[in-house]
DNA sequence: AAATAATTGTTGCAATTGCAACAATTATAA
DNA sequence: TTATAATTGTTGCAATTGCAACAATTATTT
């Protein structure tokens, strides 16, 4: 697992911190946060805790853009903060570190291990990537029942099991694919009896190959 | 413009190239690259050309799934070329250098441009996620016409200009948008019809708002 | 425990879209 | 220049999907 202060011990991470002016938040679940910050170049780190990029647009259809845990970033420029229709809410009590972009990229802290802070943090940004292109992947399907299937096969794969628990609602996984929730709905039925899936709650399992 | 090499001497880069042991590679155009790369966890930057990362499934669909000029990156983790279903091809004559990942993260050059190569990576690893950012942005809208606007709107937004010049054939930008062809380009003349839209050769002009 | 809110299931219907097939145009190669 | 290939335009039609509306179920709050 990737980890922001990966090698760096508990009391130097604290001057890090400090040398970055780094600001820390507690907020409770369910809370709007992005407001909260003024900066408008910045770097959030979820230390503990999770929350979800949200989109809504003029009609006012949501869509999770992304979903965030522990050891994950977010950001004005990696997460397209900078339009009004994005929000950042917590799924629960959520504690996250804010750092001036800036302050990142130019080593002003002259601290000794801000370079090895800027690795983990490569590090981070490069696997969230790689939950990006997965979503790109699932979009870029055409039919419903395709979005879904290549939604299992990234989960299944990620998880290393045919089960599958639904880290969201039905709602909310709609919002993901992007699809409208009855049309998901009647292709989940569809599937089911097909005999490709079983359903059970928030457990889906793969019988198929 | 965010550089890899922004800050490092030309005789400093060559020594940085030779101590992560880099490979410099020249393509013609329209050729296929990913397949002459044996390292599986490389990270490719673009010096000279440009390239588009294609994804082509068992039904032969094609999807451009991203397009990259002089100065930006690919790599099997940033851009999920493990999957076979991809391929890399070249959109004119294109030069590469290709580099060890471990070898970027483990600082064992010990050159001491090494971590100003870092940051630099990691300000275009930043840029990079924004286009997947609005590719999302994009493949989230509903209907083909929302897609299209959607577009319109980014490409505007970015070149600050009404006019956009399309950086591909229209039957890229059905791929791109994850859309059919031939639909797209009826709506298109709805659009057109509307007045929302003209369209010569490969500019089109946007006469709203 | 009851009331309220949120989520899930279901279905008819209209709108949108993909598909297929072919013509017209434009670009590229011989 | 001519031949060949690639791209663009067009349209009917069937399949898929979104939308709306409501019932059923499950969660959450009071």
């Amino acid at each position: 697992m990737k980890e922001p202060f990966l090698g760096i011990k508990e009391k130097e991470k604290n001057k890090l911190l400090k040398d970055l002016e780094a600001l820390t938040f507690n907020f409770q679940k369910h809370n709007t946060i992005l407001e909260k910050i003024k900066n408008d170049n910045f770097i959030a780190i979820i230390i503990d805790g999770s929350v979800q990029i949200i989109k809504t647009d003029y009609n006012g259809n949501r869509t999770i853009i992304e979903e965030l845990e522990e050891n994950n970033m977010f950001g004005s420029k990696i997460s397209s903060l900078n339009n009004s229709e994005y929000s950042v809410e917590t799924k629960e009590d959520t504690k996250i570190i804010i750092i001036d972009y800036e302050s990142i990229i130019n080593n002003n802290s002259n601290n000794k291990y801000h370079n090895q802070f800027i690795k983990n943090l490569l590090e981070i940004i490069i696997d969230s990537i790689s939950d990006k292109n997965n979503r790109i992947e699932i979009l870029t399907k055409k039919t419903i029942r395709n979005k879904l299937l290549e939604y299992f096969k990234i989960v299944s794969k990620k998880n290393g099991s045919r089960n599958i628990y639904l880290p969201f609602t039905f709602t909310d996984l709609a919002d993901y694919l992007a699809i409208d929730r009855s049309a998901m709905s009647r292709e989940l039925k569809y599937l089911k009896e097909e005999g490709f899936i079983e359903i059970k709650g928030k457990r889906i399992t793969l019988l198929y190959r």
